[in-house]
This record gives structure tokens, sequence and C-alpha cells, in this order.
DNA sequence: CATTGTCCCTGGAAGC
DNA sequence: TGCTTCCAGGGACAAT
């Protein structure tokens, strides 16, 4: 699933691969990704232009064009991005082909992934929190944006408009680096737990990064490698599991329809 | 504003 | 073997 690490991935390795090339037609399969713009429109505006820059913010993906306008997708549960793939795609929803005679294929078992065409990011992205990576995530900023808090840590660490980019995955391992319960009221959380939470947070985001990320479920870079990241995890995905740290078989609890891992007793409620 | 619940979507795994 | 149920979960939107 692609959360910041994953995002990031394919905006390096897009970044490295198609900046200069220009659009020369489009094949849209499955016109659902579209949103806020028909098919129609989206060829017309796409083709001809040229790709200046590849960009990221949150778990949005920036392909900003030469003529001021960006392309925004977000790949949600099951898009992946890949150039030039060798296999004719199942789930091909968009492909995207470039004048040089590359392609950049867009797949989507579960078909809720998005695609924007805008002339102002902010239309899109406007309303996402802080960058974790950024140097204004710091300790101190942290504390206040979970001050008086009722919600679960976890349910606030999911929350896009506080931070940017982090999902279910990587809120686990930060949990569980950090030693908090998933279910901890965000507010209560002690000033060295908040220290320790920041610091996992950027950890478990930057170790993901070298590790082009986790290839849970569908998720490939662009160039058709595999990430690594999950081979890490400690209790994401690993209910029933033993934690590595004290052999506690890894609970799960659902909140809002999302599984949270965890180990009961290192991370006390 | 803060928070919670529902829906979208589909293939693969697990259970009977 | 074949059917049913569960599971994965980001974000839009509605309700409280």
């Amino acid at each position: 699933m692609p959360e910041l690490p994953e995002v990031e991935t394919i905006k390096q390795q897009l970044a490295a691969c198609i900046v200069g090339k220009q659009f020369s037609d489009l094949a849209i399969s499955d016109g659902k990704p579209l949103r806020r713009i028909s098919s129609g429109n989206f060829r017309k505006r796409l083709i001809g232009q040229e790709i200046k820059e590849v960009g990221r913010s949150g778990k949005y993906l920036l392909v900003r064009l030469a003529n001021g306008s960006t392309l925004i997708i977000h790949l949600r549960m099951t898009g992946a991005l890949l150039l030039n793939p060798k296999n004719t795609e199942r789930f091909t929803r968009v492909t995207f082909k470039f004048t040089d005679g590359g392609e950049l294929v867009f797949t989507d078992v579960r078909r809720f992934g998005a695609m924007y065409l805008v002339k102002d990011e902010k239309d899109v992205v406007g309303k996402l929190g802080l960058e974790p990576l950024s140097d204004e995530f710091t300790p101190g900023i942290l504390a206040k944006l979970l001050a008086k808090r009722k919600a679960p840590i976890k349910a606030v660490l999911l929350d896009q408009t506080v931070i940017a980019g982090i999902g279910n995955m990587y809120a686990d391992e930060a949990l569980f680096s950090a030693r908090v319960h998933p279910m901890r009221k965000a507010g209560d959380l002690l000033p060295f737990e908040t220290k320790n939470l920041h610091k996992a947070i950027r950890d478990v985001l930057t170790k993901a990064i070298g590790k082009k990320g986790a290839s849970i479920s569908t998720y490939k870079c662009p160039s058709g490698e595999l990430g690594t990241a999950h081979f890490d995890f400690r209790v994401a995905h690993r209910g029933g599991e033993k934690c590595p740290k004290c052999k506690t078989v890894i609970q799960r609890v659902k909140t809002r329809n999302r599984s949270s891992y965890y180990c009961p007793k290192c991370q006390k409620d």
C-alpha cells in the first residue's frame, strides 16, 4: 500500500526518468481514476505537454508540467505506476505515452486510485498537514498537534490534515518503536513519549525509503523492482506472530474499520 | 472544529 | 471442488 516511503520512491525514480519528456498520447481504458475532469479534456490538456518536475506532497505524486498545471496522482490502495513494463499489465487503467516512444502505465486492481489535472495544486493538496521528514516537524510541534486531542493516537497519525503521508503500516511500526499503544488518547501522551514517537516516525519512514518501500500487496517501483521495507516490519501485518522483543503474540484491534497491530506487553495502554 | 461511521472496490486467502 | 466470508485500507462525505 503506497504510503510516504513508497510514493517518495516512485517520485525519485520518475524524476530521474520522465523529466523533459513530452506526452504524445493517452490510452484510457477506465475513466474512473480521473476526478473533476472528463477523459476528453484530460487527454486534450495533457497531450503535447512537457514534464518539468516531479514532486510529492504526503501520499500525492505531483507531475508538474511546462504550462504551469500539475498532474496529481494518488495511488490509494493498489495503484502502481510502471515505466515501460515488459509484460502487459492485467489491471491497466491509463497508459501515458511519450514522444520518445516510452510509456508510463497506471495499474490499479481495486480502482480507488485518483488523478487530477489542476492549475493550482492547493485545490487537491491544500489541506494536508506537515511533512514528517521536513525540518518544521519537531518534537515540540508534534506535542502541539497532539495536545487536547481525545481520539486514539493511531487515528490522529492517520489524519492527513495533521501529518501528511503516514498510513496504517508505518503508523503501527512507529507506535511500536515508541512503545505507545495505538488506542491511547493522543492528548494523554507524556512528553517523553511524544519525543520518542517523533523520532520513531522519522526513523521508520527514512529507513523504508532506503529500502524502496514495502511491497505488501501490489506495490512495485516504476522500475518493476519490489521494495523490501516490509521484511523489517515488527508488528504491521503480523497478527498472530510473536513480538521480536518479548515474544508475546501480536494483537489486532480495529478502529474506524482499520486494523492496528501491536504488542500488548511492549505497548501498554 | 473534533470525531466517528459508512462507502467505495476487487482479488486472494481462509473456512466450511 | 465450490461456495461464502473475511480481509486489505485511503480518503470523501455524512452524521453526531
